[in-house]
DNA sequence: TTCTGGTTTGACCAACTGGTCAAAATAACG
DNA sequence: CGTTATTTTGACCAGTTGGTCAAACCAGAA
């Protein structure tokens, strides 16, 4: 039986995980250093190896924590609901993530340009058999003619790259827009780009 | 006068810019280390640093170079010439660099996650100028009526995040989509997305 | 062939890297 | 209070990092 976790601990791990997030999620796994993560959650780096057997370990907790949520607003996309809210819906829930968790994103963002070498087989089993399946149901409502005809594989791609670059080129949409918020902008255009598309 | 590079000079720099834009492309500046460029190139380290004063100053020649054809599709849009033309012009320009120039791609992507350190200041002008010339030619555009009445920005915006997913996002789209090749399939569903859009 | 300037290398260095460990400091609890 | 379990730390280590340098090597012109 494992014991319950000490407050210092919750504190410690909790503070570990977001320094973590913080400097994975900006320099990669290779370029990322414990010593930035210990001075990013104040403890000393024996401290922090304390808490966590290695950067690895910190890395991996971080992945598997993102990885438990990231895929939430696919999995609620519901086939027996109204194609075009359900599939607005499923962008509008993407962007609000882009904005909530941005760390995140680039955390994964950081993970699939390097190459995923910790999640290619999550990838390739599980992404690919969830997108797999929630295309089929898109696929489905095409064929009833309920939307537009279009390969649903790319919408959902389309999806993923147009609300992920608001978080991943984050210091680029800025630099464009100067100081306007970049998200208001966002919601509206991506209402109007998809139900555009998905109009018979 | 500086004297003209010899042959070896010339093989030997363009052997390690292409060394370094395959390493920086994937583990980013901090990540990418002088042992790896050097193996991938065929070099020694000490000979790769005969041609080359720093890590810093091949991956600075490697973005400069980069920044040089970068922008070249958007300044490519031609006010004057036929909107929707233009539009879908650019969108299947960059997209075609995507599937040339992914390294290249995946280059800038890393540099803007890493918050931009060492093109933010370029960002913030040249790019910023550029970007508001062409949008305002859009948003011209959409108030005469030719094209549909959406923000030149997001737009701008949706067609970098769709056509550099392909190149950044590579292995993802690879995992889900298996082994069939990605470019038809998005060239097709690009030219959709953006005639629906764009029209009145 | 010799001379010359460009090229390559092995040995080396100081700073930094991820990680260890025993000892010290602190919290928890009766 | 005293005892015990948890937490923190300084000193340390071996391997890696970006970078230097003098010496050796080599291509080609005279």
């Amino acid at each position: 039986m494992t014991k319950a976790p000490t407050r210092i601990q919750q504190r410690n791990r909790a503070a570990i995980l977001s320094a973590g997030l913080d400097i994975f999620s900006q320099y990669g796994f290779r370029g990322a250093t414990l010593d930035q993560i210990a001075d990013a959650a104040g403890l000393s780096k024996p401290n922090l190896l304390y808490y966590f057997p290695s950067k690895e370990a910190i890395h991996t907790a971080l992945l598997e924590r993102l990885l438990e949520t990231w895929l939430d607003p696919l999995k609620a996309l519901d086939g027996s609901g109204d194609p075009v809210a359900e599939i607005m819906g499923y962008a509008q829930r993407k962007l609000a993530m882009s904005r909530d968790f941005p760390r995140e994103s680039r955390l994964f963002a950081n993970e699939i340009l390097q190459g995923a070498p910790h999640i290619e087989e999550i990838l390739k089993t599980d992404l690919k058999t969830l997108v797999d399946e929630k295309a089929a149901i898109i696929q489905g409502w095409a064929d009833a003619g309920k939307i537009a005809a279009i390969d649903p594989h790319h919408l959902i791609f389309s999806i993923w790259a147009f609300t992920q670059h608001y978080a991943d080129f984050d210091v680029q949409v800025r630099a464009v827009l100067g100081d306007k918020a970049p998200h208001d902008g966002a919601l509206s255009f991506l209402d109007t780009l998809y139900s555009k598309l998905l109009r018979v």
